[in-house]
RNA sequence: GCCAGUGUGGCGAAAUGGCAGACGCAAGGGACUUAAAAUCCCUUUUCGCGAAAGCGGAGUGCGGGUUCGAGUCCCGCCACUGGUACCA
């Protein structure tokens, strides 16, 4: 398709424009110490979640969040804000690392080469980034940070007495890795071969890893751990104080799973010094207890030696099966009965103890008090076993239970629990789903962690050893055993005559844990984050990304962000102030889009057919930002020809030469009223949808208003500089580009802005919207019977009157007798008639 | 199973409890043109009556309810999408 035609010159301007923004840093946010700095400016913080620079590059529904930010971040600076609008790369990640394998190539030149091609597509698109913040995970002037506070949160505890995290000078106990807030311990991870490194549970999909789909065995390793879930309830309870979607706030509440109940102790009949401790959350059905189970897996069956082949044989058969099989059989329990029984401390009762896989011991203490009468799991259990069952409650009040019967749920079980502490067989307990956080990998291309060993002790690095860069390698094959590859830099490895390194690598949410802080001060030397910028930028105001990312990354940075307050190094105690998810863009065939469906759109193609401006504008108009919404071709042609429209109204084209000039229909002269009308009706129209997140009605408004100024002959200069200003965060380029061309010619206009990126917001004026006149919707039980136009000003009474006198309705109303009339102020009156 | 979300024309979608379908796509018709593209104008939820202007009925997944009035609020279902899965 060759440039004459284009129904506009985009292939022209928008580079230009492009260019010219890059060039003047147009979009640089002020942070104090800065020479143009203005205090009394408001702040604005606009931020995407940044991307992983993949070799695919963008494709066109990445693009949705990224354009609803821009449009925001320049709406913002419109209304004279100062905007922090950034960009970067989470370039650390399993990804490059097996490419770089497979390809023998080293991962940071792969990743440099797919930074540049993510920067250039999101360049041609004109957003409206401040690219001299740009920062990557994987840069040592970055990642010296991430290690950093690494270090910080390696000497603190939570001390239970203040409720806070605090430096480990402040623990006066023996052992302070016990409460360290990052510890090693050797816990039973999923390891997957393949791989050559331990994934977290959520990277473990149906017993396979989400990444490549390989197989994944559970294995004991020593491992880094973030001790998360001592701050589990504050990242519960602050949910309250963010503006994020009911929706994620109960996928986080549901991931941290508290559960309020007790611990309760049973003896084993003829083995008294030997007891089994059980989580419930319903103390109150101890009576209704017919039964004891102990995960397959629970240490005490070792201890208590029961050496029964078939017992062995049963924990050899679950210890094979994988998650996914462990679920698919979910329907038909197994267990085997150990033969020995424990004592119900209540009654004394003696109950039979089995071992069952449907208890988990990662869960509470890995075994159960059974009451079959009121637990789903434990009644299909005991009937597939035929074990007694027990009806303690009836009529939502315990029966049978001779401490509480009569009692409500609520009472009963603060009377068990208050008789179990007593009798010190129990204890009030709170039980959390969320685990600690698993966070080493045996990886390469990670952040190494800043830790050395001596004499089999851990030791953190001083700052001054800061940034830990990983040793440049050949090979960074997984090393095939636990070790992790960079084992294999022996001399990497040694770092003193008798102290060798940490081979672990941190995993890819370290750099995504606070990278929103660094865009404060991205090259701040002596910090993390200056002191004068964290307390001017505070916290993000908007976020915007996918739902993927609506438990893990979020709840990670959260935690490390309330740590980091609490050691007095941030002012705010949660990081993201608003959130919203975007929708994902499906193909044209309403199926994800995925190279092997053949259905992706990249936005290269699109704009080289219809520019940067009609694919920022057809994302938006798609539908409401949250949806998904397929594709679709013909759509963004039909935003092409808008934006065509919008160009000619400005500008008119020589039949010959095809050159453009200003269009000779446009007059500085004075808005009708009905202008007046359609042009502030606009203005208030896009200002509200705009900061409602409403993209899509914004536009359809903007298009009413190029509907009804297409008419105009002449048009006024006055709605051309109004709609080209509404439509800059939009179109940006087309909006710079027309207003140059039209200031050109008219003076006058440069007084409103040298340019459409900086020139005011317009304003509208509620009084043109006031009309003398409106129509009436007449309805009769209901129903539209007519209309009828009436003074604003017309009382009530004088509307009621008119109303029963219009013609239309007295056919409806003959011979009925009126009940009532409501009258809805310059918009309806309903005659009840019967 | 549980949690969350979504159901409105041929399609993407609009509608502070007040004219359902704004705006756009697609489709059909017309103007301009030697012709095409581009552009501009008109029609387009559906059924019935009418040559037409028009008139009348139905209609927002299904069934109830509240209300003068419900796409919107309440109760009970169904379907689809996403998340989660024996969490005691």
């Amino acid at each position: 398709m060759s440039t004459t035609q284009h129904s506009y010159p985009f292939p022209e301007f928008e580079p230009r424009w492009q260019h010219h923004w890059l060039s003047s840093n147009a979009f640089r946010a002020k942070n104090p110490g800065d020479s143009d700095f203005d205090p009394a400016q408001k702040k604005q913080y606009i931020l995407d979640m940044f991307p992983y620079p993949s070799g695919e590059g963008l494709h066109v529904g990445h693009l949705v969040g990224y354009t609803a930010t821009d449009i925001l971040s320049r709406y913002h600076r419109l209304k004279g804000a100062n905007v922090l609008h950034p960009m970067g790369w989470d370039a650390f990640g399993l990804p490059a690392e097996q490419y770089a394998i497979k390809t023998g190539q080293h991962p940071r030149a792969t990743t440099q080469k797919n930074v540049a091609n993510f920067r250039a597509q999101l360049q041609q698109l004109g957003f409206s980034y401040d690219w001299s913040r740009e920062v990557s995970t994987t840069d040592p002037e970055y990642f010296k940070w991430t290690q950093w506070i690494f270090l910080q949160l390696y000497s603190a505890w939570f001390n239970p007495a203040t409720q806070k995290i605090e430096s480990l000078s402040t623990y006066t106990g023996q052992d302070p890795d016990s409460v360290r807030l990052a510890y090693v311990a050797d816990i039973p991870v999923n390891w997957c071969q393949e791989l050559g490194t331990v994934l977290a549970n959520e990277e473990v999909v149906d017993g396979k890893s989400e990444v490549g789909g390989f197989p994944v065995e559970r294995r004991p390793m020593r491992q880094w751990m973030f001790r998360i879930t001592t701050l589990a309830d504050r990242l519960i309870e602050d949910l309250e104080k963010v503006n994020w979607p009911d929706s994620i706030k109960q996928l986080q509440r549901n991931w941290i799973g508290r559960s309020e109940g007790a611990e309760v102790i049973f003896k084993i009949k003829d083995q008294s010094e030997k007891t089994i401790t059980v989580f419930t959350t319903r103390p109150d059905t101890l009576y209704g207890a017919t039964y004891v189970v102990l995960a397959p897996e629970h240490p005490l069956l070792d201890e208590l030696g029961i050496a029964s082949e078939a017992l062995a044989d049963y924990r050899k058969s679950c210890n094979a099966k994988s998650d996914l099989e462990r679920t698919d059989l979910a329907k038909t329990k197994t267990g085997i009965p150990l033969g020995i029984e424990a004592i119900n401390p209540i009654n004394g009762e003696a109950l039979p103890i089995w071992a069952a896989d449907y208890v988990l011991m990662s869960y509470g203490t890995g075994a159960i008090m059974a009451v079959p009468s009121h637990d789903e799991r434990d009644k299909e259990f005991a009937e597939q076993f035929d074990l007694p069952i027990r009806t303690v409650i009836e009529n939502d009040v315990a029966i049978n239970s001779p401490l509480i019967n009569g009692a409500t749920a609520a009472e009963g079980k603060n009377k068990i629990i208050n008789w179990l502490e007593e009798h010190s067989c129990g204890r009030r307990k709170i039980q959390y789903k969320l685990r600690d956080w698993l966070f080493s990998r045996q990886r390469y291309w990670g952040e190494p962690f800043p830790i050395v060993w001596e004499n089999g002790k851990h030791r953190g690095l001083s700052e001054h050893e800061l940034p830990v860069e990983p040793p440049e390698m050949e090979d960074f094959r997984p090393t095939g055993t636990a070790e992790p590859p960079l084992a294999k830099a022996k001399e990497w490895v040694r770092y003193s005559e008798n102290a060798v390194r940490e081979l672990n690598t941190m995993p890819q949410w370290a750099g995504s844990c606070w990278y929103y802080l660094r865009f404060c001060d991205p090259h701040n030397k002596k910090s993390f984050i200056g002191k004068d910028a964290e307390t001017y930028w505070k916290n993000v105001d908007l976020y915007v990304g996918g739902t993927e990312h609506a438990v893990l990354h979020l709840l990670y940075a959260r935690f490390w962000h309330k740590a980091l307050f609490d050691l007095g190094h941030l002012t705010t105690c949660e990081p993201f102030q608003r959130l919203v998810n975007q929708g994902m863009i499906a193909g044209s065939d309403g199926q994800k889009m995925s190279k092997s469906r053949g259905n992706v759109v990249s936005p290269g193609e699109v704009i080289a057919q219809y520019g940067a401006d009609a694919l920022r504008l057809y994302e938006m108009f798609m539908g409401p930002l949250e949806h998904g919404k397929p594709w679709s071709t013909t759509g963004v042609e039909g935003i092409y020809r808008f934006l065509a429209r919008v160009w000619r109204l400005g500008m008119q084209q020589d039949a010959t030469t095809h050159h453009w000039s200003v269009s000779s229909n446009i007059a500085d002269i004075p808005l009708t009223p009905a202008q007046q009308k359609v042009v502030h009706a606009t203005i208030k129209k896009v200002t509200h949808d705009i900061e409602a997140l409403s993209f899509n009605t914004a536009i359809a408004q903007m298009m009413v208003f190029v509907n009804e100024f297409t008419a105009a002959k002449p048009c006024p200069l006055e709605a051309l500089h109004i709609v080209l200003r509404l439509l800059s965060p939009f179109a940006p380029h087309l909006a710079e580009e027309l207003w140059m061309q039209l200031s050109n010619h008219f003076p006058s206009l440069q007084k409103i802005g040298i340019s459409a990126s900086q020139a005011t917001w317009p304003k509208w004026n509620e009084e043109y919207l006031l009309l003398e006149e409106t129509t009436y919707v007449l309805q009769v039980n209901g129903k539209v019977r007519g209309r009828l136009t009436l003074s604003t000003t017309a009382t009530k009474e004088t509307v009621e009157q008119e109303a029963l006198n219009d013609p239309s309705l007295q056919p409806h109303l003959e011979g009925k007798k009126i009940q009532k009339i409501i009258v809805v102020p310059k918009k309806l009156v309903n005659i009840v008639a019967n």
